[in-house]
DNA sequence: GCGATCAGCGGCACG
DNA sequence: CGTGCCGTTGATCGC
């Protein structure tokens, strides 16, 4: 495609906040938070209604260079080049593409009021946690009324039989050193400030050799949530409902 | 655009392993590590010839589904809906688009050998500063052998002129609580090791009062590196270079 | 706006 | 492969 044509495109698209997808070899440079370059190759280029901006190549998942939203896009054709660019005026960050050919170039609106609603969350898990204390340990309840001071960021506070604080942290995946850290923080922020014993339990479907090392190491348990059968929502109840709700799902 | 005529296409990119953009009102479906629904709406689809697959809303810098490279693809033409569909065999994640009107289709290969060159990450920061141990405190020397168990993920090891084991932590941004807790369990892991006092040190170009608080009280020590993203290899405090740099770079 | 944390995090390097 | 951790992380929620 002619590269006047494209950068008549392009820059219909920009004054007019279209959205607008370019195809083409380019270079790219990115001067921010961090520094990079890239030589000529083609890629992918989209920009939208909102300033976001993004440079896809043939492979992998993400953009190897990108601007956030409301970034202020411009364009210029120069001497064989048709050049994109996307500032950020607060913080300064610059992307620049430089355009050598174009395969391809398309401005559009596009009209969408919906938003994504996504399931079994971290936090829809402690939810359902919270009523089942007993999967993880006989005689655990939940304490609702968070001292505010408390209740900072921790996932589920509770109470043992024997009238110990439990702190819970709960993850959604393999737990990691990190996971433990965070517990023996909010742990440690506890104790600090009720006169009692707490403990620390952490609530995942696996966690790493090095984590359960140091979790024991540090004193606290691991518990094991099968989140599959147990804890999903009403969205997933059981194994059994598994495949029925999956094929209702698809 | 007629839907046969977008199936035409797909079905071609999909089997030819081609790049693959479609614009078009679809609703889309997750199922894998979570679970998430969205309604009808006109969005961006990009398939790429590794099999990674994006759909964009028209806001947001992140794609709201995905899948990553080598899913498998397929594509069909039911009643009136065109259903491109990406699954992962062994995460046995799905997910699903479905088109009920297609505005644009277009199958392509792209050429690019390319690999992009990131500048400033942590590392580089981590780097450069082991050789100017003293704009963090006179006398600190790094240690090079790494008694290999020792060296794990420490950012630098060093000892002071008291002959104290330093170890160092180096974010590249505003250091939060994370990078405390993380500063901590590696001075913890060499305390164990070690039979030598042991300090720990946050290199960061700010910090936040909730980090610094929980960085004095374990007794450790925050250091501001004033750095900068333009000079690679002498980035301390070359605001006169900035400028320089800059221009050169664009 | 900053601060803290989650994410279907993704990607990378190392064992 | 899993483990650990950085990232121009981005997005969200609370203050």
């Amino acid at each position: 495609m002619d590269l006047k044509e494209a950068f008549r495109i392009a820059d219909d698209a920009i004054k007019n906040f279209k959205n607008l997808i370019i195809i083409g070899s380019c270079s790219v440079k990115y001067f921010g938070r961090a520094t990079s370059k890239i030589a000529e190759g083609e890629r992918i280029i989209i920009i939208k209604e909102d300033g976001s901006f993004l440079v896809h190549q043939n492979k992998k998942l993400a953009a190897i260079n990108y601007q956030p939203p409301k970034s202020r896009i411009s364009c210029e054709l120069a001497d064989d080049v048709l050049i994109l660019k996307a500032a950020n005026r607060r913080t300064g960050e610059q992307l620049e593409v430089r355009l050598k050919e174009v395969k391809f170039a398309y401005a559009f609106r596009l009209k969408d009021d919906e938003s994504i609603r996504v399931f079994a969350t971290e936090k829809d898990l402690a939810k359902d946690l919270m009523n089942k204390l007993d999967v993880i340990e006989e005689g655990l309840k939940p304490i609702k009324e968070e001292s505010s001071v408390l209740r900072g960021f921790i996932d589920i506070l509770a109470e043992d039989k024997n009238g110990s604080l439990v702190v819970i942290e709960v993850k959604r995946r393999t737990a990691t050193l990190d996971a433990v850290s965070q517990l023996k923080r909010y742990v440690e922020e506890v104790r600090k400030r009720k006169d009692k014993p707490v403990r620390g339990i952490l609530c995942a479907p696996s966690i790493t050799p090095n984590a359960k090392t140091y979790l024991e190491r540090e004193g606290f348990k691991f518990s094991k949530i099968d989140y599959d059968a147990t804890t999903q929502s009403d969205w997933i109840k059981s194994v059994e409902n598994k495949q029925k709700a999956l094929e209702e799902f698809f």
